[in-house]
DNA sequence: CGTAAGATTCACT
DNA sequence: GTGAATCTTACGA
């Protein structure tokens, strides 16, 4: 088993030092309402490999790529926060697709997109993701330089990217404080499907989606054994 | 208003 | 693996 020696980090991993790369993904359309408008189990799974950016407030742009998602579904999911109806916390999740549903976990804070008609209390958790630009900014925001710790987990990736109940109910549908857009069709991603982290119900729906050949993920897949 | 629980993370054993 | 940090929300009295 190959193991990164200790104080150094993976060569895995990509960045977008070139100009043109990160102009291309600064410039690209964000993904459309209809993107959200749709079953959240679908919506988890395209997300994979798309880029999120956020514009900060003094204009930087930090760039990550989701790695890792779950769908919360609006029908026979106690798991969903909305399963028992609307409330504070969770009414972002009864408004349109294409908005951000952020609450906060203990000490932390989760990024979800809003999935599905208005009315319909749906999203995506987006659970990880491998930072590809503004490096410098989310080492900060997180107190380390190890690229794998930066946005590995969804409270991670929110402090990375500076996410919080500011941005609960923002449109990401528009290039302005936080948007998702991929540089080409989607590609066809090899992916795992998973039972949902930490959830303490619903737990053996298979509802999250890891994307293979990363690292960026907040938990190790179970290598299945024998053989 | 008091209390309990949580879609997490980190340090430590 | 276990426990603590530390804060918001939900809910019942």
């Amino acid at each position: 088993m190959n193991r990164a020696p200790k104080g150094r980090f993976p060569a895995q991993g990509s960045t977008l030092e070139d100009p043109s790369d990160l102009r291309d993904v600064l410039t690209a359309a964000p993904l459309p309402t209809a993107f959200y408008d749709r079953d959240p189990r679908i919506v988890a799974q395209e997300l994979l490999g798309c880029m999120l950016c956020r514009r900060l407030s003094h204009g930087k742009v930090l760039v990550v790529r989701i790695t890792e998602t779950e769908a919360y579904l609006a029908e026979g999911d106690t798991a969903n926060h909305a399963h028992k109806g609307m409330t504070r916390r969770n009414r972002s999740m009864f408004g349109p697709p294409g908005r951000a549903y952020v609450y906060a976990i203990h000490t932390h804070h989760c990024l979800n997109l809003v999935t599905e008609p208005e009315g319909t209390a749906s999203a995506v958790l987006i659970r990880a993701a491998e930072p590809l630009h503004g490096l410098e900014e989310m080492y900060r925001n997180r107190r380390t330089r190890n690229p794998l710790l930066v946005a590995t987990g969804p409270g991670r990736l929110c402090q990375a990217m500076q996410i919080d109940k500011s941005l609960d109910g923002a449109e990401v549908t528009r290039r302005e404080r936080l948007w998702v857009c991929r540089l080409s069709a989607p590609e066809n991603l090899r992916f795992a499907i998973t039972p949902r982290i930490g959830v303490t119900s619903a737990q053996e729906l298979p509802l999250r989606f890891v994307l293979l050949e990363t690292d960026f993920v907040s938990r190790k897949l179970k290598v299945r054994r024998g053989r």
